[in-house]
DNA sequence: GCTATTTGACGACGCTCGCCATCAGATTGT
DNA sequence: ACAATCTGATGGCGAGCGTCGTCAAATAGC
């Protein structure tokens, strides 16, 4: 009985800051050092040595919040890809439902601005790939998940639009796949072609797909 | 001057083979080990010793042939991607020019049906990305190679077919990237879906970025 | 038949990895 | 002030890796 209560928010503040706020402090500086070295030297190259000298802490400190590296690149995935969606999610409900060519126009718009930050964009695109079977499942669930929205994004905007579902299905999956191939096109080129025609082509599929006249994508 | 002529195919006979069959065959056996090992439990889960034993010989051989098991993935890419390809033009070459949705449909069928083959879609499309600089070049330009052959084949197949070079470029790229994802889905989801919805799925989205008819599409 | 080469089996090296233990110094609650 | 806790630094452990060397058996040229 001469533990107090150790269990729930066990230790105490240390350096004005909680247990809690600690941990949660600790996680964020490891998951900047993962977004940097991920981002840069890649996956493979990284190892918990370097996450701690960039984080600027111990491994003790990491394996209080990761199992092991591949739970860090897990939880940075998840964590860029909930920004990324929730910027093309934003850009579509500003823009207005009667002109779908500029509501497609200003998803794409947020979607290749957000992958300028080459780190985000390399870690999502190119490191989550093979890891493990893990991984593998995030990254095909958060494909899912996009191709998803766009399908339901096509029913609802362009509902003379007819198509079986299971090819409806994988028409989404390759919609996906368009944007993502040029973004990672993007990436691997250095962003050397301006946004703008990545997001004119990006379109341009997108409408095609859906049967949109040629003339109602934007330009 | 004991040495009488080393340098060029030094060696002699053994077991009825010239050194440089041995090599060769060497060489076969390697690779057909890392067809099977990098196809099932994957490249960085693959050692030396593992493909050593696999192709029923030992490392000495391994590094005559390859500097490290990078350079046998490269080989093992190169190949399988000139298959891939090869299967393509042939499709193309047999089909009749003069109805492009057969054409498509054709060399569709003969990529998808390539992909059956587990192990190289796994390879060719997973474990490629991400390893080094070195792989994710090769993996870049095969990319951009087959983004050109289709993009001269649409610029002759529908010469009425008008966009800017810039964004026809990526448009190129994301076509790849729409066929790639489709195909990559196909393979994680265990080949779930029949071949000729991924065939249709693709037709379409080709025909719907250069412009043809949803009528003109197959079926 | 004798010598040189080739082959497979086996072990050892140097290295780096993830992970864990220790220990002195800093900070906190009482 | 003092005991308990937290922190950073350091080193070690076992395992796995690529790589190299050794050695007996098999094969080929003379």
């Amino acid at each position: 009985m001469t533990t107090r209560r150790r269990d729930d928010d066990s230790g105490r503040t240390y350096g004005g800051e909680s247990a809690a706020e600690r941990l949660a402090r600790q996680r964020r500086q490891f998951m900047d050092a993962g977004l940097e070295l991920f981002g840069t030297v890649g996956y493979r190259a990284t190892t918990v040595r370097m996450l701690c000298k960039q984080a600027g802490l111990i491994d003790r400190y990491f394996y209080k919040n990761f199992t092991d590296t591949e739970a860090l690149l897990d939880a940075i995935y998840r964590e860029s890809m909930d920004d990324i969606q929730a910027r093309v999610i934003r850009a579509l409900g500003a823009a207005s439902p009667a002109e779908p060519g500029a509501m497609i126009e200003a998803a794409l718009d947020a979607f290749f601005q957000a992958l300028e930050n080459s780190r985000v964009a390399r870690i999502c695109w190119l490191e989550v790939l093979g890891v493990s079977p893990r991984i593998d499942a995030a990254y095909h669930g958060r494909i899912q998940q996009f191709a998803g929205l766009i399908l339901t994004l096509s029913r609802t905007l362009f509902p003379r639009w007819q198509v079986p579902d299971d090819e409806a299905e994988v028409l989404a999956i390759a919609l996906i796949g368009a944007i993502s191939q040029s973004a990672m096109h993007w990436l691997l080129t250095d962003y050397r072609t301006p946004r703008p025609v990545l997001v004119r082509a990006s379109a341009r599929v997108l409408a095609g797909v859906v049967g949109l006249p040629p003339d109602a994508a934007p330009r």
